[in-house]
DNA sequence: CCGCTGATAATCT
DNA sequence: GATTATCAGCGGA
């Protein structure tokens, strides 16, 4: 990707990494659909200002934000935003390399099913913690530019309490692979 | 198709 | 001690 994509402002950047496609060990796809946070949002992890866990949304842009919730799932976020302690949490992709790899990872076939939300996005991709603070245009991440515009769609965020109705998600319209459609217009 | 529930542990108060 | 940017499985319509 182009350095100066992350220096934009965080939802921008959200927009923008839709159809963009994102491999881990070469196991990946073309990135759906995706949430963005911010140090101003009280849904952001970085909200309450900068602790162990989320040191790496203050970090340089373009790496890796992982941390793990519910005690049991892994999220990945993009690093970046023009604002400090922003990042975009990328929710689901369409899977297209190392198919064989995500249903061993998912123990399941059906490609819709492998990458259709954050928690099975990492799994898929064999993200962890031991990811974090990575970059992610550089091996064993890579993170590369859309070959078309893609059709946007937007909504309200999934799956917080506070910030709830901010229209921060984004999404490739009509995508089979997203954790939920969207509301029709 | 939809909604509900349990699992499970780091993080923060 | 409460909360949590989730998921799979289950039961019902």
């Amino acid at each position: 990707m182009p350095p100066d994509i992350y220096a934009q402002p965080v939802l921008n950047l959200a927009r923008a990494l839709i159809g963009c496609t994102l491999l881990h060990d070469g196991v990946g796809g073309v990135i759906v659909e995706t949430e963005a946070y911010h140090a101003g949002d009280p849904a952001s992890h970085s909200f309450a200002g900068e602790t162990t866990r989320n040191g790496k949304m203050w970090g340089p842009p373009g790496r890796a934000y992982v941390y793990r919730i519910y005690g049991i799932h892994w999220c990945l976020n993009v690093v970046g935003g023009a604002e400090a302690g922003a990042a975009v949490l990328l929710r689901a992709l369409e899977p297209t390399q190392g198919l064989d790899r995500m249903r061993e990872r998912r123990g399941v076939t059906d490609p819709r099913r492998l990458c259709s939300g954050p928690g099975k996005l990492a799994q898929a991709l064999g993200v962890s913690g031991a990811q974090d603070g990575l970059p992610l245009d550089l091996p064993p991440f890579a993170l590369l530019p859309r070959a078309a515009a893609a059709m946007l769609a937007t909504g309200k965020r999934i799956g917080i309490t506070k910030g709830a109705d901010e229209p921060w998600r984004f999404g490739l319209a009509g995508s089979p692979f997203l954790s939920r459609r969207f509301p029709d217009p």
